[in-house]
DNA sequence: ACATTAATTCGCT
DNA sequence: AGCGAATTAATGT
């Protein structure tokens, strides 16, 4: 969901800047804000009961999170952890859903936005049953992809560590280096440097 | 130049 | 493939 932010500020958002490892919000914790990033990227995530993280998602620029969570009444199952110096409009839910109301169009756009993530977590859960770490890899690609089609359709560039990947993929760090290297050699993605581009 | 963080490799299981 | 640890590369101050 990407919404102006003069039109934001207008419904009673405000901008906040958030510290990289700055927690926006937490796990269990009840959803109050819609928020949408200006700059800088944030990542959605839990921990296992081992204490390992997984990544729900990492959003940047023009992409907006909390917004799922405020049209039910159920607490958070994600933290919010800011990964940079990031700046958001961060908006209560009042004034989101009142914006809603007196903004159809943008009421509209929300069921649309709603469900494309839909469609893409399924397509997402699918991949991720798979027990072939290329076929996850690829899964996390065309999710990742599916966010950013507005701008660039072939080849763009993934700005995630690899530790990151494993930790969306549930893989190992080495397992998404040797998968990597293997998918770059049959030309399913391209090398950059270390930057995967697809 | 030094410290920090990330990527890659290694040896063992 | 997973784990822990060591090595190497990239980035930050």
């Amino acid at each position: 969901m990407n919404i102006d932010e003069g039109t934001l500020h207008s419904f009673g958002g405000e901008n906040v800047i958030y510290n990289a490892k700055d927690l926006i919000f937490r796990e269990g914790e009840y959803p109050q804000y819609y928020f949408q990033i200006i700059s800088g990227k944030v990542k959605l995530n839990t921990y296992n009961e081992n204490g390992k993280e997984f990544i729900q998602n990492i959003l940047g620029k023009n992409q907006s999170f909390g917004d799922p969570l405020l049209f039910i009444e159920k607490l958070s199952p994600t933290n919010a952890i800011s990964l940079q110096t990031t700046e958001v409009v961060r908006m209560s839910k009042n004034n989101f859903m009142d914006m809603l109301k007196k903004r159809p169009d943008l009421s509209l756009e929300m069921n649309i936005c709603l469900s494309q993530r839909l469609y893409y977590n399924i397509l997402m859960v699918n991949n991720m049953a798979s027990s072939d770490a290329a076929q996850r890899l690829k899964g996390l690609l065309d999710y990742l992809k599916s966010y950013h089609d507005d701008d660039c359709r072939h080849s763009f560039p993934i700005e995630l560590t690899r530790q990151q990947i494993a930790d969306l993929t549930g893989l190992r760090v080495e397992t998404v280096i040797r998968t990597v290297r293997k998918m770059a050699n049959s030309e399913i993605i391209r090398l950059d440097g270390h930057r995967i581009l697809y």
